[in-house]
DNA sequence: AGAATGACAGGAA
DNA sequence: GTTCCTGCCATTC
């Protein structure tokens, strides 16, 4: 009772927190969008405060480069400093990109059924 | 307070 | 498959 008030108690985490966490449970090599983390975290609809959060947490060692945009493309201007260190990171975990673009898997769709059910 | 901006999304064309 | 356009949300001018 008073341990668990001390401690960090029921303060419910900001929207900011269950974003990080939500960014920091992407898988490798199974890269998402800034959406798709908003709605992990419960948070339908704010897929700008994801994409914020990021550009503001420089040096808290978020996998960043595994989100992106909502149809598989790179976020930043092609060419940029940060697009090619994307690509070079996703390519090192196994993702194919092409053209600055990856496959992203559907909301429910898992792992095993993109191996299992290609297209 | 109103306008502009940004690592966006989803549907229309 | 595209690109284009409008809506969104939060912050900054």
């Amino acid at each position: 009772m008073l341990t668990r008030m001390m401690k960090s108690a029921d303060t419910p985490l900001t929207a900011e927190q269950r974003i990080v966490a939500a960014i920091r449970a992407v898988p490798r090599g199974q890269p998402t969008s800034y959406g798709a983390v908003a709605r992990r975290a419960g948070l339908p609809g704010r897929a700008r405060l994801v994409a914020r959060i990021l550009a503001h947490s420089e040096g808290a060692h978020l996998p960043w480069h595994r989100i992106l945009r909502s149809d598989g493309r790179i976020a930043f201007p092609e060419g940029s400093e940060a697009y090619l260190e994307q690509c070079q990171r996703l390519r090192a975990e196994g993702v194919d990109v092409r053209n600055g673009r990856v496959r992203l898997l559907q909301d429910e769709e898992s792992l095993d059924s993109a191996v299992w059910a290609p297209r």
